[in-house]
DNA sequence: ACAGATATTTGGAACGTTCCAATTCTGTCA
DNA sequence: TGACAGAATTGGAACGTTCCAAATATCTGT
């Protein structure tokens, strides 16, 4: 109903005082007598002000528009919507708020939202980069004093700091574990060859699979879209094979359902029948059935963590890049056929085990 | 490294004309000759020039700052997840941003981030309300003319627009379907009694037991926590009663899942057994085993539809209260025993996502 | 070549805040 | 009482844009 904004300037004349106080108390000055303040945080609780940040923003630096632009992936994927989730909670807190899109892979709208954020005038961005995402796409950024973290997917060349998991290792441990189990082929399931993370996680496998003391046999390294989807397609190829694998380590957890879903559908039960293990352990991994083993990569850590890193670079004005990689844990539950022996889960299909356990 | 910001007056100095001009040619406006366009653009392309809403926003009405806020109560809920991919899609095409936060059904939380988003002067809001919010909350917004929509969970009371999924109808072509299999002793299973979608759910179940000549017995309601493992309790009691049903239809798609495994518990095939029916149609409904029969309730689409009110209300300047409900639609596939007979199917979904990391 | 259009361009004056330098108000001490 | 230090307050002048009214340039037809 009121029609006209109410502005600083009112409140200053309805509490008997000049704009430069009103403006001091709202930035919770010292200076200010300690009557006059609660004067006149009572007018403007009377008036119903509201801050406008964009004027302010307008005299100050844009460090202090107080709004982090996120950009990630596909939000509909649990690992990212968890990744956001992180983010939002240590931004949040510190009186901060996201500007969030997902990109969807496409080069382009990221390009576009990272231009729009920037118009709008984040103090700084979290990036999960779209892939073939050019290293000098954030040098603007970075060279107009707006610090930059990219997470999930590093990207070589752009002296931006970055937050990865450390995808060797997980990979490693996991490919470790299936072979302690007993397993001799174990196959590579899911992923588009062409990223980052695809090596190295390709590379885990194949140090893993080598420090078993096992062949690394290509035909066990079954690309596919890295989504559930993806995982049916894999684990068709992979039983397609002359020598079937009697277990796969999967590039991430949505791959991993696929694959038990296929599985299932060839009347194969995972975890029994044959040996599962993912990469993320997203939310869904311990309540599946079989419950999911997984390498536990905490993307909401990985969120948490990179919003810390950037808070700290845009309070200290200056960006130095850092790199970090977070470490990561093998989760043991059912679908690697060797968890607890626990939910015995009557009716299952009693098929001859092959070689696990 | 440039140190000063490049404005709207360097554009103009470089380009010998006045800022107002660049001014007109940033709006796009067609009173500008041709030729000195293309010429500002030039410039503006060598300088660098990033456009600054914030002075902009400044100027003209709020309305026109093309930030919407979002919010919901649990972006790590694969349902809201899609609902805000949903808006995002037609916000961005609209060239709007969004600002997203989840709440995690705080109350506060609620409050304190629609509050920074009205400094931050968002256009408009979207917001799946958290449990127990008082309609009036969102009255101030509306009074300075800030267009709301609500979705998911309707705000009696509160006169905003608001966009819910039609829940009864969705429950009741369930309830018709499997009567139309034969089943005349059909359960209700899972679902907080004391939330308005559970009884509007409850209301369609009723219908479609009515409609279809059956009688409506208590005993068959059963409820218990919306979740995996409240639907593996609900089935068990619902089979303890004395004529067990043959078939359920589920207040979500979790419930549903818990069903199926508590049904193979006890050596019950769902789909074979005993009819299974969820509600929302989440992505493993159609890749489970057996596939899920469900109501598609297409959060993403809810999320669009919002966005498209909320910027018409944007864009007309005035805030029409208006309440939609979404059509649902019944997705028939195995767990109900209707699918195709052949359940021995790679689960080959068509949808091919991308939803790498 | 000139009036009257029409097409382009242009200086301010906002918008709501912060910041700086300057001012007024308190005491306090000699 | 006057001078002085500190505490508290206060008028502008920015910030980068848009908008308005007004000015100028470019065409028409005669």
């Amino acid at each position: 109903m009121t029609k006209a904004r109410v502005t600083v300037i009112d409140i200053a004349k309805a509490a008997g005082v000049s704009k430069s106080t009103v403006s001091l108390v709202l930035q919770g000055s010292s200076l200010v007598n300690e009557g006059t303040r609660s004067k006149v945080n009572a007018v403007m609780r009377e008036l119903g002000y509201v801050y406008n940040r964009g004027a302010a923003n307008l005299r100050q630096a844009s460090a202090k528009s107080r709004i982090v632009g996120v950009v990630v992936n596909d939000l509909t994927n649990g690992f990212f919507a968890e990744l956001a989730v992180g983010v939002d909670m240590v931004v949040q807190s510190a009186g901060f708020v996201q500007f969030l899109s997902n990109t969807g892979e496409s080069i382009d709208r990221q390009r576009e939202v990272v231009a729009s954020m920037r118009e709008h005038g984040i103090s700084g961005l979290i990036v999960s980069p779209a892939r073939a995402t050019d290293a000098a796409d954030f040098k603007p950024l970075v060279a107009a004093g707006i610090p930059v973290v990219v997470v999930v997917r590093s990207l070589p060349g752009a002296k931006v700091s970055s937050i990865v998991s450390d995808n060797r290792a997980g990979m490693m441990s996991a490919v470790k574990h299936l072979a302690g189990l007993g397993h001799k082929r174990i196959a590579f399931l899911g992923g588009f060859p062409d990223t980052a993370v695809f090596d190295d996680r390709l590379a885990g496998y194949r140090s893993g699979v080598e420090a078993a003391g096992l062949d690394y046999h290509e035909e066990l390294v079954i690309s596919s879209a890295p989504s559930r989807a993806g995982g049916v397609e894999a684990i068709g190829k992979a039983i397609a094979l002359g020598r079937r694998p009697t277990a796969a380590v999967c590039f991430n957890d949505a791959v991993a359902f696929g694959v038990c879903d296929g599985l299932r559908a060839r009347r194969l039960e995972p975890g029994a029948d044959f040996a599962v293990v993912g990469f993320d352990d997203v939310i869904e991994a311990q309540t599946a059935v079989p419950a999911l083993t997984t390498v536990s990569v905490d993307p909401q850590g990985i969120g948490r963590r990179g919003a810390q890193m950037l808070l700290k670079q845009i309070n200290a004005g200056k960006a130095e890049a850092e790199t970090v990689t977070t470490a990561v844990r093998l989760v043991v539950r059912e679908s690697c056929g060797a968890g607890k022996t626990a939910p015995a889960r009557a009716g299952k299909s009693a098929k001859s085990k092959q070689d696990a356990e």
